[in-house]
DNA sequence: CGACACCTTGAAGAGGTTCAAGAAATGTGG
DNA sequence: CCACATTTCTTGAACCTCTTCAAGGTGTCG
């Protein structure tokens, strides 16, 4: 369970842009989004910041840290749904039910603002931006989720791998790291089950990448060295061999 | 393309429900709903009701008819996302960036209401209860494609196939068809692509299904003789064989 | 330093795919 | 309304990718 603290975060100051402050605000209008926020998050490596059934409060925006969110069937599976990271807004799901439907689970410490639904919408009735930003949030997650049914429907495993690390280096690199070097939050099981393939074929083929002079690997510690390697992966139905 | 129809529909008489007439309205905020559906279309079998990078304009709420919609990889391989039937939303996709990133195709000729996106938007600032409606829908899509997440990621073959009938024969069931028998409107390489599996498994699966008595299958006719077993095999990891 | 979690790699195996052929249904045009 | 073309579906056999099982290596943290 998270640790709440009523602390005054003045989001005109947060450089975080998916949902806080997308510009085109007035200044009348900042002020009020700085009300929206008025709850602020630590949560520790490997806690839950919400878990399945929980009640639906908000949307939760990292500042900082990496999170999971993931589903468990009754016989124990899990399907990892996604990987976030700062910016990143959690707890779309449970809008529908007022419940969650899945875990968000931290990777590294994390902090997180909490946005509490009822005043989004509010808020959103006074300021078409935001209503808008909101939709366009959630249409966004839709998007995005196509994504990986294409990826888990039709990829293979080389494929799936490639545009894991593409995605999450471009994601990386908007938020101003590396284009090239990225460290691994999470485990080869967690890739897999995000990847809908066993952490022993995510080792195998990470391998595979590094015989082929794609990438440099050394644990979490990755390097790419030929994206465009990469990027050819993802485009060439029948890869092939070297 | 879809053929436009200037025609004035009375939601209120509608008994569409996933979106028009969320029941808790006032008669007065009613009235305001029926001016939202300006436009009624038609659509032919195999004809595409929207199709990736046109403008979107509004969502859709389906009258009559069965669509599937899907993406389309640059070297050809598709993957169908979704299917959807009378009383759902189609083009949640388009939200984001103005412009649709699939495809919505009718697979048997079909009506629905079009629902201008900004007229929603303007609504949902003067009703409250239309807004949460529509964040629900959104979010209940994301909700869905984690489902399918899970599907695609984790689960055999039976297991997919069992869960997609269910799935199917249950939303019939609320629109008033029975429980047991229905008529599949896609073919069997749709459904292998929403499935992540080839056409050959889908037919295989179905004649195991058949072989072990769960369902009768007759090309696209379908008898349920056993929903139990359907059941059972959803919550089987490892499935012991007859 | 030892325990534990995580990662790599090999060998065998299974589930799903691919290729191919034929049957059944559907639609079209004469 | 029938014959033909086309699409869709089923089934078999060989193959391949990914999984499973197993063992050993590496790194980390108390």
């Amino acid at each position: 369970m998270p640790t709440p603290k009523t602390l005054k975060v003045p989001c005109s100051g947060c450089t975080l842009c998916e949902m806080c402050i997308p510009m085109e605000f007035s200044t009348e209008e900042i002020e009020k989004l700085d009300e929206l926020v008025t709850t602020r998050c630590k949560v520790k490596r490997s806690a839950a910041l919400y878990s399945s059934g929980d009640a639906f409060t908000g949307l939760y925006v990292i500042r900082t840290g990496f999170f999971k969110t993931c589903l468990v069937m009754e016989d124990g599976r899990t399907q990892v749904t996604g990987f976030q990271m700062a910016g990143e807004v959690l707890g779309l799901d449970g809008i529908v039910n007022s419940h969650h439907s899945c875990d968000a689970v931290a990777l590294e410490d994390a902090e997180v603002c909490l946005l509490p639904f009822d005043r989004i919408e509010e808020l959103g009735r006074e300021i078409p931006a935001l209503q808008h930003h909101v939709h366009r949030l959630l249409s966004r997650e839709i998007v995005r989720e196509h994504g990986i049914m294409l990826l888990l429907g039709s990829m293979s495993a080389k494929e799936r791998l490639a545009t894991f690390l593409l995605n999450l280096v471009e994601r990386l690199h908007t938020r101003g790291f590396s284009k090239s070097e990225l460290i691994l939050r999470m485990t080869r099981a967690e890739i897999g089950s995000y990847l809908g393939l066993k952490l022993e074929t995510v080792s195998r083929t990470f391998s595979r990448f590094v015989r082929e002079g794609i990438v440099e690997v050394h644990q979490r510690h990755l390097r790419i060295r030929n994206p465009d390697g990469l990027r050819y992966i993802v485009n060439s139905p029948a890869d092939d061999e070297l």
